[in-house]
DNA sequence: GACTTGACTAGAC
DNA sequence: AGTCTAGCCAAGT
């Protein structure tokens, strides 16, 4: 299937989505752009939120939010609230359910 | 290989 | 502040 697309590194998409967010440290969170900026693809921010879709357990998923900051809707309304109490545990602030970019953007 | 889907985004009202 | 739209592109069928 698609899974056999490949890119330049060897790796897929994916992969290399799951292994950049696996190196978000506690407390800090990163945008679905940002993240598709960081991995040279600037235009790929929505195929992040598809690679986040289904992701292994260890990729702390829950540090990407959306360009405003806030918890993009899905499918399981389930995991936008583990993702709210995960934030708050790791000590994000969340303003009016908005996380504050400026605060906690991690840049890498 | 074509068609669809979506955890996106910037811009326009 | 919010809502809508078009463009985007990897992944799934």
């Amino acid at each position: 299937m698609g899974a056999g697309t490949r890119r330049a590194g060897g790796l897929t998409f994916r992969a290399a989505v799951y292994r950049l967010v696996r190196r978000v440290p506690r407390g800090a969170v990163v945008t679905y752009g940002q993240v598709a900026s960081m991995l040279g693809a600037p235009r790929s921010a929505r195929a992040v939120g598809g690679a986040m879709r289904r992701c292994p357990d260890d990729v702390p998923w829950h540090r990407v939010v959306n360009a405003a900051g806030k918890i993009s809707r899905r499918r399981h309304m389930g995991s936008m609230l583990t993702q709210r109490i995960r934030l708050e545990q790791e000590g994000v602030p969340l303003r009016r359910g908005r996380v504050r970019l400026d605060r906690c953007r991690w840049e890498g």
